[in-house]
DNA sequence: AGCACGCCGACT
DNA sequence: GTCGGCGTGCTC
């Protein structure tokens, strides 16, 4: 295995290192090693390396060798950079196992895997050259650029593109270069920095007492350095070093008394690198004991875990599953090893984090896509040297640099956020968390209260063990659900907009009982169409085949795939109508309807647009926790993870959107969702209410979500899948095929589909139109691959590679473009 | 990814 | 004619 082996090379060999480069390439590449730098190589560190004519690139060293390569002249590498390797062994061979199985290029896992602070890319920098000679004749464009330079000194290709407004920018740069007006160099910098802080210290001659005792009787005139003098004692006695800006907060001295202090060398001012990161220190607070019923599926969970490495935990809403969590953890903890416990992005910012970062102190690190670079490289760093003990995190958690993992936990194992769908690679965060449990021989607890088919199947046939806790903690009642019927109240004309009478007066009763209101929704934006009464226009993105989205926040109208907005429109393009009526509804626009019904209540939304930054999400929740919001509004975001005291009533605008949605997993899908939801409600002693507006009220989906028959819905759901052949009978794969234009797109689908089928016959579906055919310019074609359970699944991921290679090679089809998407779902 | 090379349309 | 656009292929 390649790894942490040093030596094994004489000190005169000459070395290749072969180095992953963070790009999508089918290969490894191989450099050579200038002597000097033999001692540092090592599999896992840093070099720099120039790739292609300039850029240089942050590769990582594979493996190394003394044999050169046969067919070309390998470039030496620059430079080493790392002291200590920052991928290990382990994080290695986890890596080739996406490879194999994802059927990506290393290097996509790499870009994937690495935070941005460890990846270093060079930047093209131009600088004046200072020649006093006879200026040659310069066109506009390399005088433009001649006279910012003179006046910045320094420029990168980037600003230079944002300066011409335009994308090619070589030949200008080249023709300034030959003219020796300018030089280019190529800058690598280390990107992450550690923050510092200034910290102050007692010179030692006053760590005597007899010493101290002089200088305090000296300061007897400078009350104010005296005062500093006192609160940095009393500061230094916790044994921690005193930031200068602690002394500044605790005292009333100014930065002047410190500095009197420095200069009279009674003090020592020091610059030190500190965390980013939260380091309060933290309480041990929670203490709790484990339920009878909680207690005996722990038992059961070690039990199984005796035979079995992965165990399915089916714990129903509020059964208390995460402190069944915290015990495994702590017996993993008290065995010295790492623990990994997954969670869906969303969950992250909410309560179970601070519980769980309370309870463990400062071993716990967290991990999602909301930490900018600089803290990702520490939690990084901290993981590597096992600072970290637990790191919660993301689906990108399972990159980190554990050394010993022993327990890894998937909480909410059947959320949809732990599939990555673009870019490569496209990997499930919870399968791939099972195959690095196997690596690290560590066991893996996967937990949920709607487990996803694939892994109740998974349990049932005995592959993972199987512990169900039924009971809810605390004896918590269940909510009340109930369906209401959409077409019965519009019979009897009881809807107001989108609500029935039924909902509002759930609401009026709720609030009068001063609980929340929670509103599920599942679609952003205000209208989802704007549609010309006259004639059926509606506006479509030009890069999409979508139509807009009118988002009130911006008043513009948006495509959801690519981010493209124009104005909104009041004329018909088409025929000149001004009777544009906006069609469909999203959270906006209930939230709006709303204010009209209950114009004193407060609300707020939940959703992708009122949550892009860091804060807004948790500032939401914050107020909506703290009561200064009467109803939240949100889509399935409001369904995951969060717990709230004061709900007493979730209700589901319209349940038809998800129950209709073109997708074999549609009904799993509903059911998870709204059983979700249904478990954000009604906490302790109170029992909640759950009311679910739909136009079909008999849909066998929604009957077994209120009677929370989920073996129901997997007995149904399970035989569909067996009659139409879907996972967890067969394993797909599924193939995208783009072009800009559609003639060649389906010339080559057809083409391609057409070779997959002389190889693996009726197992090949398709070519077909998605959903959305067109995105970002590009038509969009996909074939899928059905492999039923006798098919080898490495042969036919074999064989879709070679076709692949060769169909590129075509030149009939070049300029197509393809990608694959194993277990796309 | 990002850069060079080569082919094609629009403007001096 | 040439400049600048874009498509295609290669990078150890």
């Amino acid at each position: 295995m390649p790894g942490d082996i040093t030596g094994g090379f004489a000190a005169d060999d000459t070395l290749f290192i072969e180095v992953v480069l963070p790009l999508s390439l089918a290969r490894n590449y191989t450099y050579r090693v200038p002597a000097f730098l033999n001692e540092e190589i090592v599999a896992g560190k840093r070099v720099v390396v120039q790739f292609g004519k300039y850029k240089m690139y942050t590769a990582l060293i594979r493996s190394v060798s003394t044999r050169p390569p046969e067919h070309y002249e390998a470039k030496y590498i620059i430079d080493v950079v790392d002291a200590v390797p920052v991928v290990n062994a382990k994080q290695f061979a986890f890596w080739e196992w996406m490879v194999r199985y994802y059927l990506c290029n290393e290097g996509d896992v790499m870009a994937a895997a690495l935070p941005a602070g460890l990846k270093l890319a060079s930047e093209t920098v131009l600088s004046l050259r200072r020649t006093g000679d006879v200026q040659p004749p310069l066109s506009s464009k390399e005088q433009l650029v001649m006279e910012v330079l003179a006046r910045q000194q320094r420029m990168t290709i980037s600003d230079v593109i944002k300066l011409l407004g335009q994308k090619t920018v070589y030949p200008t740069v080249n023709a300034l270069l030959q003219k020796q007006m300018i030089d280019i160099a190529e800058e690598v910098s280390e990107k992450y920095k550690p923050l510092t802080r200034s910290f102050v210290s007692l010179d030692d001659f006053y760590k005597e007492q007899e010493n101290l005792r002089q200088l305090f009787d000296l300061l007897e005139k400078a009350p104010k350095q005296l005062d500093a003098l006192l609160s940095f004692m009393k500061l230094s006695r916790t044994g921690s070093p005193v930031a200068k800006q602690q002394l500044l907060d605790d005292s009333n001295c100014g930065p002047g008394a410190i500095k009197a202090l420095a200069d009279k060398q009674v003090f020592r001012i020091y610059k030190m690198p500190v965390d980013r990161l939260n380091d309060d220190a933290y309480d041990l607070l929670l203490h709790f004991e484990l339920s009878d019923a909680q207690q005996a599926a722990l038992d059961e969970v070690n039990a199984q875990f005796m035979e079995k490495d992965v165990v399915l935990l089916h714990g129903v809403t509020a059964s208390g599953k995460t402190q069944l969590y915290v015990r495994l953890m702590e017996k993993a903890l008290e065995n010295g090893g790492q623990i990994l416990f997954l969670l869906p992005e969303i969950a992250l910012t909410t309560q179970l984090v601070e519980r769980l970062k309370n309870y463990f102190g400062e071993k716990i690190g967290v991990y999602h896509s909301k930490f900018n670079d600089n803290e990702r490289v520490e939690i990084w760093n901290k993981v590597a040297n096992g600072t970290y003990r637990i790191v919660l995190g993301a689906r990108s958690s399972v990159f980190l640099p554990f050394r010993e993992l022993q327990l890894i936990v998937v909480d909410e194992e059947h959320e949809s956020s732990y599939k990555q769908y673009d870019p490569a690679p496209r990997y499930q965060a919870r399968d791939a968390a099972i195959y690095l449990g196997y690596l690290h021989g560590a066991k893996v607890v996967l937990g949920s209260a709607t487990p996803s088919l694939e892994s109740y199947y998974n349990a049932s046939e005995g592959k993972y063990g199987f512990v169900k806790l039924t009971e809810r903690f605390g004896g918590v009642p269940l909510p009340e659900q109930k369906i209401i019927s959409i077409p019965e109240e519009q019979k009897r004309k009881k809807m107001t907009a989108y609500f029935s009478s039924v909902l509002l007066d759930d609401i009026t009763k709720a609030i009068a009982r001063k609980e929340q209101v929670i509103l599920f929704q599942n679609r952003r934006g205000y209208a989802t169409i704007s549609i010309c009464a006259t004639c059926g226009y509606t506006p479509k993105c030009i890069h999409c085949d979508v139509s807009l989205t009118y988002h009130k926040s911006s008043g513009k109208l948006h495509c959801h795939y690519c981010g493209y907005y124009q104005n909104l429109l009041n004329i018909c393009p088409a025929c000149g109508s001004v009777h544009i009526e906006q069609k469909g509804f999203g959270t906006e626009r209930v939230e709006e309807e709303l204010q009209l019904l209950f114009p004193d209540l407060r609300m707020a939304r939940l959703d992708l647009d009122s949550t892009r930054s860091r804060n807004s999400l948790q500032q939401i929740i914050m107020d909506f926790q703290e009561r200064k919001t009467d109803i939240l509004i949100g889509t399935q975001m409001v369904a995951k993870g969060l717990d709230f005291e004061g709900v007493g009533l979730i209700g589901v605008i319209n349940a038809d959107t998800l129950l209709n949605y073109p997708e074999f997993r549609a009904l799993e899908r509903s059911y998870q969702l709204l059983a979700q939801v249904a478990g954000r409600s009604g906490r302790r002693d109170k029992q909640g209410l759950v009311s679910i507006q739909t136009y079909s009220p008999a849909h066998r989906t929604l009957r077994q979500v209120i009677e929370n028959d989920y073996e129901g819905m997997y007995a149904d759901e399970l035989a569909e899948r067996d009659q139409f052949g879907y996972p967890p009978f067969t394993r797909l794969i599924q193939i995208h095929v783009r072009h800009k234009d559609p003639h060649v797109l389906t010339r080559g689908a057809n083409e391609l589909a057409a070779r997959l089928r002389k190889l693996m016959g009726p197992r090949v579906l398709g070519p077909e139109q998605p959903l959305v055919a067109r995105i970002r310019s590009y038509f969009i074609m996909q074939i899928m691959i059905k492999a039923d359970k006798r098919t080898s699944i490495s042969k036919v991921k074999e064989a879709l590679k070679d076709t692949l290679l060769h169909f590129h090679a075509d030149k009939d089809y070049k300029g197509i473009l393809t990608q694959i998407d194993v277990d796309p779902y």
